[in-house]
DNA sequence: TTGAAAGCGTTACCAT
DNA sequence: ATGGTAACGCTTTCAA
């Protein structure tokens, strides 16, 4: 057995409050009593107050949680969460907070069961899929949270920091539009539950599962809508995952369409990544250039001369865990809208002549 | 006041062990009288028993800490600690156990604070520099731990994932030594522990700081001790931190001495990148190339086309998170030694003719 | 400056 | 199958 607090007091003659003061509330004794505890608390092996007793007494843990859809090894695979978790855990530090990373498994009950379980004072939420039944069970709990997406259905009370995911999107693909290209795929990530891969049909942006991906598909349709290429024209290809290899596979066959695309707009950065590796194996590769788009500005982006949206992906996640760790007193600045600015690289360029 | 399992006792008219156990222990009560109980907490707005209480009662945690030397935010900067993160939480998802980031403040009063509060059943300890009175705190809470570097007051019961760092740091010298260089920098971060910046002098690698690092250096000055090349001949170099930037930083005139290094051997790939960076930036860039080695071949180093040493990052952490959770009845196999492969690329090459 | 008493919300044992 | 009771280890009034 581990000594506790009690063995410490017995030890030295004292009460068990008076120990817990030498710990939590130095000034509330003398020091040379506090120095004695100190001593006898060493000698006995007492490693000083147990962390889950004394969150229980006091009401409340000292660590924020961080919530993801996809899987944990996942978020770490992408280089857009993974400069967010930085900027969460940047912000932790500062405060003294520790971050709890909390899987989520793959059957809904005991992922409902997880996030019961997770011993956190407050949530930020990356940007789930389908994420109602998490908000759900942190509001039960009466923990604060904050988005990374919009919500529809949000309170006054509801902390929020992300882009204007439509209207980002819908820049750059006028960027594409203005370059004349009109035969377009869009390829996204998290199109349907079922992580399909491949083209696909949808009868409107509406339809698409992932609320952010729903938002990004929907800002290039509006641009294209507006050079009367409407949503059915536009070729929908779905990528199984957020990963470089998802995108490779995705688009495999696309060029070898009769009328293929001239131009791929991607929801994300490694996937755009995967469609100019694609290209780049084509046998040949003596095909008309394809103008290639991505989405939050991964540092490859860069590299690899990718035309991009950018958005401050540290700054995200420290806005996050400050929104979660100092609640704002003016509720209006719970809801954080971040810059972004769309880059253009050698990604894209005018529709080739054929 | 958020409901308590009391309260749903009462609002059904059963016990408080009844309500528990219809969490907790299904089988101990009827399939009805459960689901009365689930449908009044409910309605109540009960959210599943406290997860504080809960370990409290039960002794554990059901999460595990992981330790960095560094700035937590530092931790995700550098590729190789978030590929090791990656499988950590690729083994905690598998097992429904989550995992808590735990910041090192500063301060060291702080830091030991940080260390006796996290809530968890047992540590990670990433290579931490000066790891000692962190284990101890550790061992004083009675938490087991894995290490990811060697020590040598290692216990029969201490868990340990990691390569032998000095033979791989030996045998990517002597690649380089083989290539004919005998002026040669060593470049490394946590040489003192300042955190200086450029050239300093040591009276030889075991005053390296830290412990990895100083195998590193230890490993690279045995193979040019075999050729004549003493540890008074080497260039020590110290980086202000593992990052591109401090690599660049760091050997900022270096190549204007007299008699510059025909070769650095950095103690990790981002530094080795900082120093590929550095020479690429070099006004004119006419003078001989300079032979630049890196080490754990994270993905960038193959882009970059850097000779470096591979170590399994994921499967480190993998097997880190497996060791700490599925302790090994034979103490044996608590000590996994990791292979490593030297991997050449185009960024070593024999001595210029000057 | 110190101590006594009353929980914090739960679970586990042992009866029934 | 269900309930009573006793912890789990600590903090925090409040009174001395």
């Amino acid at each position: 057995m581990r000594p506790t607090l009690q063995a410490v007091a017995e030890a030295v003659g004292v009460s068990r409050s008076t120990v817990s003061n030498a710990y939590s509330r130095p000034d509330q004794l003398s020091a040379a009593l506090r120095e004695r505890i100190l001593d006898a608390a060493r000698q006995l092996g007492y490693p000083g107050p147990n962390p889950t007793a004394r969150s229980l007494r006091r009401g409340f843990v000292g660590s924020i949680g961080v919530l993801f859809t996809s899987q944990l090894s996942y978020a770490f695979t992408d280089p857009f969460a993974v400069r967010f978790l930085a900027g969460v855990g940047g912000a932790a530090e500062r405060h003294g907070t520790s971050m709890l990373l909390v899987p989520l498994p793959p059957a809904q009950t005991d992922a409902r069961r997880a996030v019961e379980n997770a011993a956190v004072d407050g949530f930020c939420v990356y940007c789930a899929a389908d994420e109602e039944w998490a908000l759900d069970v942190i509001r039960e709990r009466g923990l604060p949270f904050v988005t990374t997406a919009a919500r529809e259905d949000a309170g006054p009370d509801d902390r929020f920091v992300g882009i204007d995911e439509r209207a980002a999107a819908h820049r750059i693909a006028a960027h594409v539009a203005g370059l004349g290209h009109r035969r377009v795929a869009l390829l996204a990530d998290a199109v349907l539950p079922d992580a399909s891969t491949g083209p696909v049909t949808l009868a409107g942006a509406d339809e698409v599962w992932h609320p952010t991906t729903r938002d990004r598909l929907a800002g290039f349709a509006d641009a294209f809508a507006e050079v009367g290429v409407d949503w059915g024209k536009l070729t929908l290809v779905s990528a199984a995952g957020n990963s470089r290899v998802a995108g490779v596979a995705a688009v495999a066959g696309l060029f070898d369409m009769p009328a293929p695309p001239t131009a791929v707009l991607a929801g994300s950065d490694v996937l755009a990544l995967g469609v100019l590796d694609a290209l780049a194996q084509r046998p040949g590769n003596t095909n008309p250039p394809v103008s290639v788009t991505g989405f939050d500005d991964i540092p490859e982006a860069a590299t690899a001369g990718l035309t991009t949206v950018r958005q401050p992906a540290e700054e995200k996640g420290r806005i996050a865990a400050e929104l979660l760790l100092d609640p704002p007193t003016d509720p209006a600045a719970g809801h954080v809208l971040l810059p972004t600015a769309l880059i253009v690289r050698s990604s894209t360029g005018p529709v080739p002549r054929s």
